[in-house]
DNA sequence: AGCACGCCGACT
DNA sequence: GTCGGCGTGCTC
């Protein structure tokens, strides 16, 4: 007699935990580890969906069992290897197992399914030309000529990996980068191995890569954060290129950073893991002293890079470097913020403009319109707080407004905007400019001939503990678009940094950056973790925390991220040596304390957590 | 989440 | 005397 032990599929933490079915005569040969099934649960009348974990000969519960009511599918879609991972996971980030495989399992989809498996309930070979993959590579409208160096170390890895027959799981955080890596892989002698695992496709075409990964002996698998669950056979090596872009931290419940779920799934597996990227993070640093990882160096050539510290936004170093730039080909202008504006002040009394709903600070989009940088609303009947006056004037020019100041002044060159909201990811080689927010940056074969980083001091003096390192990231990476003979030119920028950078002492700086973070006792020297609730129930979250040792709970403070309720966070910092045991106090804790206060969003109708976790909360201070 | 069990107010 | 309020607790 054999059970089936099972997790439901429920985000409610206290079902996070395995239950025990009996398997029904006519289930006895469906019913295996990593199928779906559908099994009845508590006093509801509804059947839950479920993935069995394991089949037991005992059953660890001495009630009545209930039997499994169906199986969805024959095919194993949890194995026992992503099970382990996701378990890890939600351990590490105080989350549910169930939110881990919602994001490690895509949905099913039937159509796909069929198509995909024969009689046996085994996948067939059916899926070998992955749809994205060939489309990705004819769309591209240029061929690129100078792959950059991370393409190539990664496809000398990917293929030292296949030729062993071993999988690689490769993490690209921007659509780009996805798009560089799959044309370069489908020129490649293993194309046919190459998952395109890209979560920005239709859900059957998620479905189907998800299967290829599950099918093939030893797959490519490229993709953003959800590849890192890629269920492939035989993983050799994880690679994940530019681990400090923000596109890596899951927005969602578990929130995790890929690099996390990347180590533990390396440690669980011993597979090779490798990081690649224009600047070093903190955090890849302190990896690097721990002894963790090793550094390995290539050769390449410093870009040529120039610093002035002037206080001009535009300053004549910037204009000869866009001038002689279009002389040879396009140049690229980095600017820190979109729109016409980044702010607004009142004409009258030069008072900063406040939205009149929630008081958040007032900037000018694209079309001009005053809007509130909190709530988004826009503002077209400006009243000043302060003098009632109703007349608004500009503040520091954004992409809007900088792109039109260059049209005007290079009459003879063609202007591109480019932002989070227009995405380019080529331009033709030529006359032009390119005016980009930071991470927008399109491609131009061959390189441009300048690059121009404005607004420096405005970025390194955002609020935000990782400013510095955010910025120094959001420059390399323009500067990395430079051809070889290109000139870059970065102003307002102090000559301490600027010197390093113009070294290119991406290592040196980042051994300061992690310095400056131990003495403050700020992440990634330590572990900070954020709790965000109303309130009452923030407050028996601190006097809970008083009775756990070491860790320093600093806050309450306002949050205004979601303006319809008034939520409070505290912060945690705490040490690596305690996340596991910190992790499962607030677990608990979290489970005692929203005790009947569970409530459903209003707006959209989803259940919302009373109170919200985030292990490590980059985004805090 | 559902759904039942459990002890306190106004009703044919 | 009971019908029902939703606080509390469990779900293999």
């Amino acid at each position: 007699m054999t059970f089936a032990r099972v997790a439901i599929d429920s985000p409610l933490p206290q079902l996070d935990r395995l239950f025990d079915y009996a398997i029904p005569q006519h289930l006895v040969d469906s019913v295996k580890p990593g199928v779906r099934v559908q099994v009845p649960f508590g006093r509801g009348t509804a059947k839950h969906s479920a993935f069995v974990v394991e089949l037991v000969q005992t059953p660890s519960f001495d009630g009545q069992l209930s039997e499994v009511a169906e199986v969805i599918s024959p095919l194993t879609v949890l194995t026992a290897d992503i099970y382990k991972l996701a378990r890890a996971v939600a351990d590490r980030q105080a989350a549910t197992a169930s939110d881990v495989l919602k994001l490690a399992i895509p949905a099913r989809s039937v159509a796909v399914e069929k198509k995909a498996i024969d009689q046996n309930g085994e996948i067939i070979a059916a899926l070998n030309k992955p749809q994205g993959l060939r489309e990705t590579a004819l769309q591209q409208p240029v061929q690129i000529a100078d792959e950059p160096l991370w393409v190539a170390e990664f496809l000398a890895r990917i293929k030292s990996e296949v030729s062993q027959s071993r999988s690689t799981i490769a993490i690209v955080p921007d659509y780009r980068d996805q798009a560089l890596l799959l044309s370069a892989l489908a020129k490649s002698e293993f194309a046919d191995q190459v998952v395109d695992y890209s979560t920005d496709q239709t859900p059957s075409k998620r479905y189907s890569a998800f299967l290829a990964a599950l099918q093939k002996s030893a797959s490519v698998v490229i993709g953003s954060r959800a590849a890192i669950f890629a269920p492939v056979n035989n993983l050799g090596s994880i690679l994940i290129w530019d681990d400090g872009d923000q596109a890596l931290v899951e927005p969602t419940s578990p929130y995790f950073h890929v690099r996390d779920v990347a180590l533990i799934r390396q440690q669980q597996s011993g597979c090779n893991i490798f990081f690649a990227a224009h600047s070093r993070s903190t955090e890849i640093q302190r990896l690097v002293e721990l002894g963790y990882l090793s550094d390995v160096t290539r050769s390449f050539a410093v870009p040529k890079l120039a610093v002035s510290t002037a206080e001009s936004r535009v300053d004549a170093m910037a204009w000869q470097a866009i001038r002689t730039g279009l002389d040879s080909g396009a140049v690229l202008v980095q600017v820190a913020n979109k729109g016409q504006s980044v702010s607004a002040y009142c004409a009258d009394c030069s008072d900063r403009a406040s939205c009149n709903i929630c008081a958040g600070p007032i900037w000018l989009g694209a079309d001009k319109h005053p809007r509130c940088r909190w709530c988004n609303a826009t503002n077209l009947n400006f009243t000043c707080q302060s003098c009632g006056g109703r007349a608004l004037k500009q503040g520091r020019a954004g992409s809007t407004r900088t792109t039109s100041e260059f049209g005007k002044a290079f009459a003879q060159a063609q202007i591109i905007e480019a932002n989070a909201e227009h995405r380019l990811q080529w331009i033709k080689p030529g006359k032009t400019i390119v005016v980009a927010t930071p991470g927008a940056e399109p491609r131009v074969p061959g390189g441009y001939a300048a690059v121009v980083i404005l607004d420096a001091k405005e970025t390194l003096s955002k609020d935000s503990l990782r400013a510095t390192e955010d910025a120094l990231r959001s420059w390399s990476n323009s500067i990395a678009l430079l051809a070889p003979s290109g000139h870059a030119v970065i102003t307002g920028l102090s000559q301490k940094l600027g010197q390093q950078l113009a070294l290119w002492s991406q290592v040196e700086l980042a051994k300061i950056e992690l310095q400056h973070r131990k003495e403050l006792r700020f992440a990634p020297a330590v572990r900070m973790a954020s709790v965000e609730a109303e309130r009452p129930l923030l407050e028996q979250v601190v006097t809970a925390m008083s009775s756990f040792e070491g860790v320093e709970v600093l806050g309450p403070i306002a949050s205004n991220q979601q303006p319809a309720v008034q939520t409070w966070r505290i912060l945690l910092r705490y040490e690596y040596s305690q996340g596991a045991k910190l992790a499962e106090f607030l677990k608990a804790l979290s489970l005692q304390l929203s005790a009947g206060q569970s409530r459903v969003s209003a707006k959209s109708g989803r259940a919302v957590r009373p109170i919200r976790i985030k292990m490590d909360d980059s985004q805090v201070i």
